[in-house]
DNA sequence: AGAAAAGGAATGAACGTTCATTCCGTATTG
DNA sequence: CAATACGGAATGAACGTTCATTCCTTTTCT
């Protein structure tokens, strides 16, 4: 294929960057550098490095959720539904360590900050699959009857944390570790 | 006003600059500025950026760690230790929202990181009631028998998470919720 | 008075962004 | 068909800003 588009470059190359030294050591003429890209060609793609990382944030959701969301039946237990997706989750996040490590500079940003206070607090939809089980969890009485926010932690930073140990190394994540991880998640929520 | 050394006002200003806007947010002239003294005068006590930044965390180990062993009695069973352990740490975070966004800001720099590799491989000795605590648990067979790494995340990354969510006005955590999140982290590392 | 501490303007490096210019594929002309 | 004109894409040197750090003056302390 002739046409690796030049705004698929930019996007790769500024992902891999942000994930290795975050926002602040990623400047754009590195990120121009990496894609073989002159400095001012980014600003034909992108308004400037704000806008560029809200976008890099929305094509990375559009990549990630539909492989997460795969295999996903509605049908089964809760807690079925909730190891496999937080299986899906875990197993998204080791295979694709520069999007992970990219969602974590994100969300510890106030771009990332701000985002999330608008989801939970109400306007925006996302990956409700999510919100769906952690209600008919509770409504079921199989897991516990605390407020969501609490739920989604319990469930999702022991996932997050080792993910991000083993993507640095700390450990290595093999099918026995990743389900053992992710039933400890399941005694954490389960009532 | 005798007492608070320059040295103390440094810190404290530094400590809220960076938990608030993070490291690259908080710039020497501003740090200066709000600890009322001169640019030059924080290189009197510190050597560089990069320097004060790892005095910043050193000095909040020492501030903290007592803290949080307070009240520890080794002799009790391992879920009642746990319990105190992590309820102590919550509370540490919620009453110095503070040190908890430094500390946040710190472990995902790269010294953070680095400094965590360097305890997770040995080297450094740390806080290390809850690694005995956690290998105590193991050994009694009263915790799942997994790497301590997983069984650390399994603990703390929820408290981490909620910690976070309540400091940013996501949730209002009180004395039940306060409970119920670390008797479910609880269930998440006993066997 | 002399030494130590504090101050803040000066410095130079690094950054995001701009813009005059170049490049190159396509349309137009003779 | 060859030669020329055109226009949007791409470029990267240059700009203005911001930052950490230095340096020299002023203040404070003994």
């Amino acid at each position: 294929m002739s046409k690796p588009d030049k705004r698929d470059e930019i996007v790769r190359a500024a992902l891999e960057l942000i994930a290795e030294h975050g926002f602040h050591g990623a400047p754009m003429a590195m990120i121009a550098d990496r894609a073989g890209v002159g400095a001012g060609t980014i600003y034909r793609y992108f308004e400037n490095k704000e806008v560029m990382i809200a976008d890099l944030y929305r094509d990375l959701e559009d990549r990630s959720f539909p492989v997460i969301k795969e295999g996903y039946e509605p049908e089964k237990t809760i807690r079925e539904r909730f190891l496999h997706l937080c299986q899906a989750l875990l197993r998204y996040f080791i295979e694709n360590p520069v999007d992970f490590r990219f969602l974590e500079q994100f969300f510890n940003s106030p771009y990332g900050v701000e985002y999330r206070r608008d989801k939970i607090m109400g306007k925006k939809e996302g990956c409700d699959i999510f919100r769906e089980l952690f209600e008919d969890g509770i409504s079921q009485k199989s897991m516990k009857d605390i407020p969501l926010v609490i739920l989604f932690d319990l469930a999702f930073g022991p996932i997050l944390a080792v993910a991000r140990d083993h993507i640095l190394g700390f450990i290595a994540l093999d099918e026995v570790l990743i389900t053992c991880t992710v039933e400890a998640c399941w005694d954490g929520v389960r009532r």
